[in-house]
DNA sequence: CCTTCTTTGACCATGTCTGACCTTTATTTA
DNA sequence: TAAATAAAGGTCAGACATGGTCAAAGAAGG
């Protein structure tokens, strides 16, 4: 049995599917009066359907003429935002930075959570044993490891 | 789903574009005529889109023969202003706050449309997943996406 | 039952536009 | 040329128009 929650969704992905460019603007209190739910009802649509992980990217404003856009990344998108976030790595990086690159590779389904895990495990283990330099060692290796998945 | 604002941004961006030197004059009654509105509206677009650090410099005289002019900075001028910029990001920023810098960066060249999209959505996401310190993460993320960006 | 997902509503934050009133500068007039 | 007047542009508060958040109640599934 379909909730309120999947129609809004399927009704939504409808729209991306027949729009020319992948994206929908649309309107939370006219979308809302549409399903007659409460605009809040949306938002909970948006942040467990139309997820960064799922491949789209929401944009809003509030305030006159406020509006919600929902853009799908295509797989090429992807491939491309992927390529650029690898070169983004610098020389070193820090153990945090190691873990927003993870948690954003794993976002473009370059790698999953358990290569997330594994690869936070060698980088701690690899780093724990040199004493200098381990950000760049760190970079290295991120590098190094996430090359050989996106070309595998 | 344009509000009035932004059609005038877009004509003044158009006739900065089209200009010799990155600069235009303008009337502030005829604008306001041209567009049907309050002559208030334009200081309004004018201090919500091209402040100092989005790259522009407005003056402006009263009286008879009275203008406007707004001027975009130089290429050299944007980076230098890219830099404090960046320097202004304190330890905690609100979203409100991440959204003035990612236009701001992104009026100063520093990041593509894309790209801003893309940074709002990781700074969303991840905010979203901690129920402490949200402020200080975005900080962080905003600052080490940045830096990777500009020094890239 | 217990947990997780869904739905709602009260309250919040932010963006836009207007109009009344103010200030500055140029031009005209006495 | 000083005063008056006209011709710009500036400020600000308030009305509106949206979207956002969060906690709690309700529903569905194990």
């Amino acid at each position: 049995m379909s909730t309120l929650a999947d129609l809004i969704e399927r009704y939504i992905k409808q729209q991306i599917r027949h729009s020319e460019d992948q994206t929908v603007a649309l309107s939370r209190a006219q979308l809302a009066e549409l399903f007659s739910c409460v605009p809040s009802q949306i938002n909970y649509v948006l942040t467990t359907r139309f997820t960064l992980e799922r491949g789209y990217l929401i944009e809003s404003r509030r305030g006159g003429g406020g509006y919600i856009r929902i853009a799908q990344i295509s797989k090429a998108e992807r491939d491309r935002l992927a390529e650029e976030l690898f070169m983004e790595i610098g020389a070193e990086i820090s153990e945090r930075e190691a873990e927003q690159f993870l948690a954003s590779f794993h976002d473009l389904d370059v790698i999953t959570g358990k290569q997330v895990k594994l690869i936070r495990a060698i980088l701690q283990r690899e780093t724990a044993m040199t004493a200098q330099n381990r950000d760049a060692l760190r970079a290295s290796l991120l590098r190094g490891i996430i090359i050989m998945i996106m070309y595998k």
